[in-house]
DNA sequence: TTCAATTCCTACCAATCAACTAGGATATTA
DNA sequence: TAATATCCTAGTTGATTGGTAGGAATTGAA
């Protein structure tokens, strides 16, 4: 599994903020409610996030949480490397990393550029707006 | 990290032995010192290998290991999946598992199957000899 | 003004996994 | 028969995962 419960809660934590766009702070509890997952381990996941500056937050009661900026401006891939670190397949390719000394000469480092490549394409195209949009495809199928 | 030292070093022993086809056995030894690694930690990665029947051995003295294909019908998706596993990015969207009761109204799953989708066309392009070609054009610029 | 709701922060914990090592049995060739 | 290898099972150590626990600080509403 290349996700772990870190990406993944973050994910679902931040498409449920897209869909309460505009509508005010929603509370951790209300998302970890209606996600099923305890909201003591949710808190963690979205400390990160908001120091990022992917969310705001406002404490005290009728306090919560809600996105910084537009579900169109959040990609995907904002999410996931705050929460998982970079998706790199080895470390010769992550960002921030010294190459290794065998770099000119490695064969599969060519392949891990090419498997970093095609995901950083995928996760930094598709953005929170999408997956909202994803999301009513999906669940208003009968209007 | 995607990929752990169990597919990296596999790939690596792969690209070994696809450089050596045709030229009979390799030990294990050689290709552990040729990469410096543990060759008894190289023994644990091989053999799924060889059950998998990527790889032939031959025991006893003057035996080893050797492709049992050509390099370009062995692509590396085959060695990353036989040695990590599944690269889903979630369980919902890995081979033989049951779909997640929510699949159709899941819109985190549909970002899952297009990270996967990304990842599998990459790795089940790129065959071994593609790279030992490329392990050629990187260490013989001056020939 | 006080109470309830909420974020924020640090620490802890159990279970699993990653990356090996160790030791020996078995097979083959020189 | 000695040296070279594969083959197999088990153990070990440290880090990571997926949480829980407890409480301090902040804020709005009654």
């Amino acid at each position: 599994m290349i996700l772990s419960t870190r990406g993944r809660y973050g994910l679902k934590m931040m498409l449920e903020l897209a869909l309460n766009y505009g509508k005010g702070a929603m509370p951790l509890k209300d998302i970890a409610n209606k996600q099923s997952l305890s909201d003591t381990y949710l808190e963690q996941l979205i400390s990160p996030l908001r120091k990022s500056g992917l969310v705001n937050s406002t404490r005290g009661a009728q306090g919560g949480y809600e996105l910084s900026k537009q579900p169109s401006e959040i990609k995907v891939g904002d999410i996931i490397r705050i929460l998982e670190g970079s998706l790199a397949p080895a470390e010769c390719v992550s960002e921030g990393e010294t190459e290794c000394s065998k770099a000119d000469y490695c064969a599969t480092r060519l392949l891990y550029e090419k498997i970093a490549e095609s995901i950083n394409t995928v996760i930094d195209t598709i953005t929170l707006k999408d997956m909202v949009d994803d999301y009513h495809r999906l669940n208003n199928k009968t209007k």
